[in-house]
DNA sequence: GCCA
DNA sequence: CAGTACG
DNA sequence: TGGCCGATACTG
């Protein structure tokens, strides 16, 4: 999990708390994350305010008069409302510190990493007694990993390349992403099979920085084994991280981009897009929208929950309008609050 | 952890 | 199957 | 008090 403070939260002076009680709370939530899947709801609850605050506009301290107060806010109740308000007050967390103390917590830092999750992390720590970064270089070096049950080969590998690449950070500036995209919209077009192929992700979003080129690609079930195939030859990627019939993730040219292709019938088209296109947090919550009226959502489609007849997928617009919101456009996509009911 |  | 990743 | 996004997809 990635943490959400981005370059607008950082250009504004106003918010400094915000940001870093949010980097605070992303690191809590590691913590939790770590201790174990009992821990998971209240790692969830503190990403998510770690990214109302990465997200709001006023500094935290204009809210927190009283824990009431703080508590009007979504997503904060009353425990992280007493936490906010012991950091203005004194600088630090209680809780936090304890649980820093208790925990290998220079270790945490690597779940930011690709590749690595809460499990992965025990089983280092426990089984090879690593606690930081450079402890797991030197493990990886040594190969001391492979004896490891669930390190195979593919996720060494992807470890190492995971672990060199986070180093230079290397989120493009939106237009080089876009040059990029369009070249290889233009190599994958060139497959015969390929009956549609569009942009999703951020870069539809058009957010100012793009991590990864997301692609939606239309085929029949029958030609997706050779049309991956021929992907692979025309693009020739430096790695490939995961190949299936439906999904293909590599990593590509000199910047070592990831991009990620969905691959789906003509009619899971809107649904596939709405999924790619993203956000993660305008996903759930659409989701959850579609839930609570006794539907469902994914990228095949949206489904009636009882009977599971397929009600809607081909256009993004017709999912919208079937739960009863209004259409938002790829740019407004950014978070829960970006997604409101028709009048 | 938060929320209905 | 559990773990991890994707939006 | 109980649910928390997904009948996700891929790897080991």
């Amino acid at each position: 999990m990635v943490h959400p403070i981005n370059k607008q939260s950082l250009s504004s002076g106003k918010t400094t708390h915000n940001r870093a009680l949010s980097l605070i709370f992303h690191k809590m939530a590691e913590c939790y994350r770590y201790m174990g899947t009992e821990e998971r709801f209240r790692a969830t609850a503190y990403e998510n305010v770690s990214r109302v605050l990465a997200n709001m506009k006023e500094d935290i301290s204009e809210h927190a008069g009283s824990v009431e107060e703080l508590d009007e806010i979504g997503g904060i109740g009353e425990s992280i409302a007493e936490k906010i308000i012991e950091y203005l007050q004194t600088g630090k967390i209680k809780t936090f510190e304890e649980l820093k103390k208790k925990l290998p917590f220079d270790l945490l830092e690597l779940m930011d990493i690709s590749g690595f999750g809460p499990s992965t992390l025990r089983t280092l720590h426990e089984k090879l007694g690593i606690n930081n970064r450079d402890d797991l270089v030197k493990a990886l070096q040594e190969n001391k990993l492979n004896k490891l049950k669930g390190f195979g080969e593919r996720k060494l590998t992807n470890m190492k390349r995971a672990l060199k690449m986070e180093k230079s950070n290397n989120r493009m500036p939106l237009q080089l992403a876009e040059e990029e995209g369009a070249r290889l919209l233009r190599l994958i077009k060139s497959i015969k099979a390929v009956e549609k192929i569009a942009l999703a992700g951020s870069l539809r979003r058009k957010k100012e920085t793009v991590g990864d080129i997301d692609m939606v690609l239309v085929a029949v079930p029958r030609n997706r084994k050779r049309i991956v195939e021929e992907i692979i030859r025309v693009i020739q990627p430096q790695k490939i991280l995961a190949r299936g019939t439906t999904k293909l993730s590599m990593i590509v040219g000199d910047r070592e981009t990831q991009v990620d292709i969905r691959l789906v019938h003509d009619y899971e088209f809107g649904s596939a897009m709405l999924y790619f296109t993203g956000s993660k947090e305008h996903n759930i919550r659409l989701r959850t929208i579609a839930k609570e009226r006794g539907m469902k959502i994914n990228e095949y489609g949206i489904f009636d929950v009882k009977t599971g007849e397929r009600l809607a997928g081909e256009t993004e617009e017709e999912m919208y309008e079937l739960l009863g919101l209004n259409y938002v456009s790829p740019e407004k996509r950014i978070d829960a609050e970006s997604v409101e009911t028709k009048d």
